[in-house]
DNA sequence: GAGGTTAATATGTGCAGACATAATAACAAA
DNA sequence: TTTGTTATTATGTCTGCACATATTAACCTC
């Protein structure tokens, strides 16, 4: 059950860890400096590339902070940071043991609401293919998805079999992104989203939004929702 | 409006923006290689140590693969990871221009439900201290949270003044965890919930679960239920 | 062929030294 | 006191080199 390395790291990331340990420990304490790079080579025996290489790791996740002239300290408000991977459905419901699948339920090409376009930051009433589709575990909903891609930005899809290819996978392997955003609500299920899901109407719904551009053009916005109890997960 | 770097970057991270362009503009196609370290030295006239520098960024954000003697390869699927940052409620507050403050609203000391013991790997009926606060923005609700603590991992904190200092500061500032756990969901709103957030009741709520160990005692489990409408969104 | 051994190779990491840069502290002038 | 200038300092980054290590490719034996 234990997932920890067997054997202690060595090199760069021993030296993290013992500063991890320091600042765990209380040894540094919180909003105090630490000892500078130089000093701390000498301490550990190594180059100063080596210390930091370390402490750079550990300002990565918001552990210290390091400023020029003034040295690293260990954060007060240590504000952590928590990484989610962005699921690839599939894989993530192969990866629970179910049977992937996906249907597509609706493909209309024409004026998207404002809803819609301006969030995407185009003008209202903006020619657009919208997209729904239902993700299956064992056959069972798992996930509901609607999209509104912006053509000019993605001219081939008009063209490809959404039925037989998710635009997702589409998307991602023929418009590569170069910016993103993306946001996590709750919502209560609407009438299409528990009609598909099987839901109650109002249930609570974990939802998945995300934009992408593709330099100044919006490419898609698509927004995901998952079956009632449906839950993220991840180390900090 | 534009929050780009005025300067374009230079020295690994105009190496490692040239490879994303490659990527991008498909130079470097999906699945396929891309040349080595030693040749893209060559390339930008650079040390290896630069190039590999740069490289290895793009392989944390899931863009490229990397593998010895195979070498790199651009991600087929870019897993890409989205990070966000566990937010501080106060600054969350006043960052969005509001006035902070809190209630602490119950406080309890005695045997935890399974639910909340189980959590955490402790056996059944273990004494904590349980907790639930309201956190409030110009005085209007803004997350409801409910905390159980281990008072064997976390002794100091029943001798604090819990109605003054948050939980949440107390034991980051003395408590530090090494280990953590978060997990997002959405959930209908309970009575308690929807009275303290002053919600309906089954209203849909963004919730935040995190659960914290130091070495292999568990410290914390809190689960934090903002009102309804809450978005956290992150650039990807 | 199947299976095991050996060599080749790209990345991972280390070192020492150098200079760049941001931020501060010390100092001087008004 | 305030303001501007000049060191000083710790981090940021680069270089060139070296060796470690994982993984593949080539080879050899049966």
């Amino acid at each position: 059950m234990r997932s920890d390395p067997p054997t202690p790291p060595t090199g760069w990331q021993a030296i993290r860890d013992e500063a991890l340990r320091r600042i765990q420990s209380r040894e540094w304490q919180a909003g105090a400096p630490i000892p500078n790079e130089a000093e701390l080579a000498m301490q550990f025996g190594c180059a100063r590339s080596t210390v930091n290489r370390a402490l750079r790791e550990l300002a990565a996740i918001g552990l210290i902070e390091r400023r020029r002239k003034a040295g690293s300290r260990v954060a007060r408000h240590p504000l952590r940071k928590a990484t989610f991977e962005i699921p690839i459905i599939q894989h993530e419901v192969e990866a629970r043991g179910g049977r992937y699948d996906f249907t597509l339920i609706a493909r209309n090409l024409g004026p998207a609401p404002v809803a819609a376009s301006s969030r995407m930051g185009l003008p209202a009433g903006a020619e657009m293919l919208h997209l729904q589709a239902l993700h299956l575990s064992d056959g069972r909903p798992y996930m509901h998805e609607t999209r509104w891609v912006n053509p000019v930005a993605a001219p081939g899809i008009l063209d490809v079999d959404l039925a037989r290819v998710s635009a997702n996978a589409w998307l991602v392997q023929n418009v590569p992104y170069t910016r993103g955003e993306l946001t996590l609500s709750a919502a209560a299920a609407d009438g299409t989203r528990a009609e598909a899901l099987g839901c109650a109407q109002g249930e609570a719904i974990f939802c998945m939004e995300r934009i992408t551009w593709i330099g100044e053009a919006p490419v898609t916005l698509v927004i995901q929702s998952y079956a009632p109890g449906h839950r993220m997960t991840t180390a900090i």
